[in-house]
DNA sequence: ACTGATACGTTCT
DNA sequence: AGAACGTATCAGT
């Protein structure tokens, strides 16, 4: 089941994939807003459908948002991006950490630049929150959907940079 | 504050 | 095996 959030303030709108009672993916819409599919779904996959849905309209909204209790499609990536991104979604919100920092979190101090690799993998943006990952010294750090993006979501929490 | 050089770990090709 | 990367640090300017 496909969820359609549309969006404000310059970001169009997320689409986000649910499969029974896990997120598989959240993408960022480009052109114009498709339709929420829906098809036939169970009952589990229609409720968690409208919960990401509220969720998501909050966030984009500017409203304080904790998605670390959604069950996440754990499928995908390999052992050091799962790692990545589990770290990753323990950043609260509207706070920043370093890539470095996430680096040594995981054990492996010096892997810096692999981690931004793995953040720029993140099939689930917004809900593993990689805009929250910063470079060191208060630098902005790079992102995958384009910078004005990622500042954009760090506006919404708070944070300017 | 910016530039270049260099070291670094993981993932593509 | 080599190159590419969403980095970090340091020495210059």
């Amino acid at each position: 089941m496909e969820v359609v959030v549309e969006g404000r303030r310059g970001i169009r709108g997320v689409i986000a994939e649910i499969r029974g009672d896990k997120v598989r993916m959240v993408r960022f819409v480009r052109g114009r807003l498709p339709k929420s599919t829906e098809g036939a779904v169970s009952k589990v996959e229609r409720k968690l459908g409208e919960r990401l849905r509220k969720d998501l309209s909050r966030f984009l909204s500017g409203k304080v948002v904790d998605f670390s209790a959604y069950k996440v499609g754990a499928e995908t990536g390999t052992v050091f991006q799962r790692k990545v991104w589990k770290v990753m979604r323990r950043i609260p919100y509207g706070s920043t950490r370093s890539y470095g920092w996430i680096a040594k979190k995981i054990g492996k101090p010096g892997a810096a630049r692999a981690v931004g690799n793995a953040c720029g993998s993140n099939p689930l943006p917004i809900i593993q929150p990689c805009h929250r990952v910063v470079a060191s010294g208060g630098k902005l750090g790079g992102f995958s959907g384009g910078l004005p993006l990622k500042r954009k979501l760090l506006a919404l929490e708070g944070i300017a940079l």
